[in-house]
RNA sequence: GCCAGAGUGGCGGAAUUGGCAGACGCAGGGGACUUAAAAUCCCUCGCUCCGGAAGGAGCAUCCGGGUUCGAUUCCCGGCUCUGGCACCA
């Protein structure tokens, strides 16, 4: 008999489900207004040639709990795309002299192949690839809304140039100084570029995060503090000899202790403040202005300065003080100017120190009483105030208030916010990225292309030489163009935009892939959205989670949606790590899923990435860990096979089972009721499997003890169950195995089961008996006994006994069905 | 420096509401089957001590305190690690 159990060929297995699911289109879906809607997300891949194991491990995650909805009745949504633009392809096509599209399509075919190998239930009808030109239009023709309402404009400004990916690249994305994409430290430069004003929804970013309580809570606060609103006040301080410097700060309360004021050294009033100074003076300044701004902006630069040889006015203490600049204060924030107290700010005292200026102490600490002359560290916390006329005796809390209305009643002053965020920087001057819609005109300016005119396609015929900037202006028939507005000849803009602009829609082409005269369909976005769960990466937190949200509120503002939020619940999934260090190309440590898949097959890597750590931790990859789901699925498939000619036909409903029966039943019932929660509450797929391998173990220890048609509906219970429940994981031997057991349907149609409650209850239950704390037994009672009774069994139990004797009860603490704890003296 | 998260056997991890710490798996040890190996199955597996054994006692969730009948879980203080931010006025 046992000889005789077919092998588990996992190969042939899930290639021949993987054709049967395609050819029948089993996860294609449509709006159905009879079923509730689920829309599971997952974060599109770059097309770089190949799926890496963490892209697995976030696609594993996202089937799982597709699989499991659809089971449970919902209509789902899972859709795959492509973030097909983007430098490396055109890097590609310098080295190679492939065209960058080549290479992309290329890339695509091979990992939707190795996506399709892995079993993961996509609807490919909706598949998207960002450099379809159908796709990127709408970029265009979002754009051009943008520019209507004056949300996209071009602007010159200080921004961040990668000299290794020759283009300009957004704030977020020169994260210390380093281009997020090749880690070359980025130079600022003045330029002429494309932005978009994302500072017009910075109080919305902020104040709708309240419509996000399923979004962890780290992901909202690094998003905060990348918007970094802080209120304060705006002062202005009359210059001598004409004009004013206006100041940001969020201390007002600690303006009678302002003993000088610093200038930016590139702020605009420096030169007419300095034009009468010496050349010493100027060559300093000129050397400040010179320093590395990225340096300067990451506080790595020693603090250094020069007095103006003017003077201001404080104009609540009326009090003459000096002018300096400072190559400690950013022109990028605030006014590019303060009022510097050094009593009270670390960076103003260090300042103050270096050159000898006044410290004034005007803020009282709880404890002790400063002194300015002799203070070695300033004082930053609030406090009581001092020294400061009519405000003498007030918290640091209210003089901020009144010290506000009195400058606002004055006119020298008024409350004021001011934000970290700038606008997004979307011009990027690289050829493998969405053409920006506008020409220039000699006469009319910035002219928009018409919207009858989209898209502006790229040229296929641009030169890859990797010298000289961007192919697109080597391309005459592409930069020659018409003017909208007076039909004259006009020179087409060369830059693209940046590719995050693809992925903060994206989600929304997916509910209507084909529609060609909108962005997307309005009632089939109104069906499926908002998106119910959103599974990725943690490192997009405040770049692509930022632009999305952003995107959504200009759709809103253009009248196409009407929500402000277009993701639920937001899952960051860990990252997959090897040898203690994080998975990378670049590390050299990374595991191709195809080699595990041949020695293994795809349901054992599924249920292995799964299995080894809960998905929002980071997992370690080991070699060995694998065998273990690997052999569980074998267990699995051979008690199936042992057991399916004799499981047929099945009755579960005879009275009668014997004491190994119901125990069966009782492990069958309590596991769909721990999978069903931990996957659909928790998305903690770890202990559901853990669970899953339980159950199976029970099912070995109890098969040879089971006797009586009762039983033996009760194992075959436990083996349809065990095989639905493991579906999500591992489809392809679970498909195999469903049809083993008899069942004509597929399992992806199959209702998911459902716990019984009174299956589930033990008829006797083993209680912990503590004795002042310390365990010192473990007693049988019946299932729901009395307080009493608990109590009885304790006291009678041999173990116990010894600790209690001669001594007096006090209490007795009893949690029924868990715990007593004796309380004796 | 600031913010967030984490710290449990040799390892990955479990403990869902303050109630039996170590589920499940890996690795290890012992055994069965086999001519042998692989595969499979069974037993064992936190540390220390007492005992020939059955068994028993003590310690143990980063460290130190606290609350509680009872703390991996809550509170206070500290240490370490990870991630994010950082001259932002």
């Amino acid at each position: 008999m046992a000889n005789e159990i077919k092998p588990y060929e996992f190969d042939e297995i899930e290639r021949r489900f993987q054709a049967k699911w395609r050819d029948e289109g089993t996860f294609e879906v449509s709006e159905n207004a009879s079923r509730p809607k689920f829309y599971c997300l997952e974060m599109l891949p770059y097309p770089s040639g190949d799926i890496h194991v963490g892209h697995v491990r976030n696609y594993c995650i996202t089937d799982v709990i597709t699989r499991f909805k659809r089971m449970r009745g919902f209509n789902v949504l899972h859709p795959i795309g492509w973030d097909a633009l983007g430098l490396p392809a055109e890097n590609a096509a310098i080295k190679r002299g492939t065209h960058p599209e080549t290479w992309t399509r290329h890339n695509i075919a091979g990992m939707k192949a190795q996506l399709q190998r892995l079993g993961f239930s996509y609807d490919w009808t909706r598949e998207v690839a960002t450099c379809d030109a159908p796709y990127y239009r709408w970029n265009q023709w979002f754009f051009l809304k943008m520019l209507e309402k004056g949300i996209a404009y071009r602007a010159n400004s200080p921004v961040n140039w990668c000299p290794s990916c020759l283009t300009v690249l957004a704030n977020e994305q020169a994260e210390g100084g380093l281009c997020w994409r090749c880690k070359s430290t980025v130079v600022i430069r003045d330029m002429e570029q494309w932005f978009l004003r994302i500072t017009d929804y910075q109080d919305a970013l902020l104040d709708d995060m309240a419509e996000l309580p399923a979004w962890p809570e780290r992901v909202l606060q690094q998003q905060k503090n990348w918007v970094g609103r802080s209120q304060g006040a705006e002062v202005s301080f009359p210059i001598e000899g004409g004009g004013s410097i206006r100041v940001f700060t969020t201390r007002i309360d600690t303006i009678f202790g302002a003993t000088f004021s610093v200038l930016a050294p590139e702020h605009p009033l420096v030169d007419s403040l300095m034009a009468d100074t010496d050349n010493a003076a100027k060559e300093t300044l000129a050397r400040l202005r010179g320093q590395d701004r990225r340096a300067r902006l990451a506080g790595q630069v020693d603090k250094e300065g020069l007095f103006t040889g003017r003077y201001a006015t404080n104009p609540f203490s009326g009090e003459r003080i000096p002018i300096w600049v400072g190559n400690f204060v950013l022109m990028g924030y605030g006014t590019g100017a303060i009022m510097a107290v050094p009593a009270h700010d670390e960076r103003d005292f260090e300042f103050a120190r270096k050159y000898g200026l006044r410290v004034h102490a005007v803020i009282q600490p709880p404890t002790g009483t400063l002194d300015g002359a002799t203070m070695t560290e300033p004082y930053t916390g609030p406090g009581v105030v001092t020294g400061s006329a009519g405000f003498d005796g007030l918290t640091s809390e209210v003089a901020v208030e009144k010290m506000i209305a009195h400058a606002q009643a004055r006119g020298f002053g008024a409350a004021k916010t001011a934000y970290r965020l700038k606008d997004w920087l979307i011009s990027r001057q690289r050829y493998w990225g969405t053409p920006i819609p506008v020409v220039y005109c000699d006469k009319d300016g910035v002219v928009g292309v018409r919207e009858s005119d989209l898209p502006v396609v790229l040229p296929p015929d641009a030169p890859f030489t990797g010298e000289g900037g961007n192919p697109l202006e080597k391309v005459e028939s592409f930069v020659k163009a018409t003017c909208p507005k007076c039909g004259g000849p006009a020179r087409r803009e060369t830059d693209t935009m940046d590719t995050f602009v693809d992925s903060s829609w994206y989600f929304y082409r997916y509910c209507s892939p084909k529609t060609g005269d909108a962005p997307f369909d309005k009632a089939q976005v109104r069906y499926w959205f908002p998106i119910d769960l959103y599974v990725g990466g943690i490192e997009h937190a405040i770049l692509h989670l930022v632009y999305s949200r952003f995107w959504t509120k200009v759709m809103k503002d253009l009248g196409l949606i009407d929500w402000v939020e277009p993701v639920t619940r937001l899952f960051p999934q860990g990252m997959v790590h090897k040898d203690g260090e994080v998975m990378s190309k670049s590390k050299g440590n990374t595991i191709a899923p195809d080699d595990v898949i041949k020695r293994y097959g795809a349901d054992t890597l599924r249920l292995y990435i799964l299995f080894a750590a809960p998905p929002e931790l980071s997992m370690e990859w080991s070699e060995t860990g694998i065998e273990g789901p690997h052999r569980f699925l074998q267990r699995v498939w051979r008690l199936v096979q042992k057991h399916a000619p004799t499981t047929r036909p099945r009755d579960i409903a005879v009275p009668g089972l014997s004491e190994n029966g119901a125990a069966l039943r009782r492990k069958v019932h309590q596991t769909i009721a721990r999978v069903t929660g931990d996957i659909d509450e928790r998305i903690h797929l770890n202990t559901a499997v853990a669970a899953l391998m339980e159950l199976t173990n029970e099912a070995y220890r109890l098969e040879d003890g089971l006797t009586g048609p009762a039983d033996a509906g009760a194992l075959a219970e436990a083996l349809d169950t065990l095989v639905l429940l493991l579906s999500p994981f591992a489809p392809h031997a679970c498909e195999q195995m469903w049809q083993d057991l008899g069942h004509p349907k597929s399992l992806v149609d199959e209702p998911w089961p459902v716990a019984d409650e009174a299956a589930m209850r033990e008829t006797s239950v083993e209680v912990a008996v503590q004795v002042n704390g310390k365990i010192r037994a473990r007693v049988q009672v019946p299932a729901g006994a009395s307080e009493e009774a608990h109590k009885a069994a304790a006291l009678e139990d041999a173990s116990v006994r010894p600790h209690v004797d001669g001594k007096t009860l006090v209490k007795a603490v009893i949690v029924p069905g868990r715990l007593i704890n004796l309380v004796v003296k």
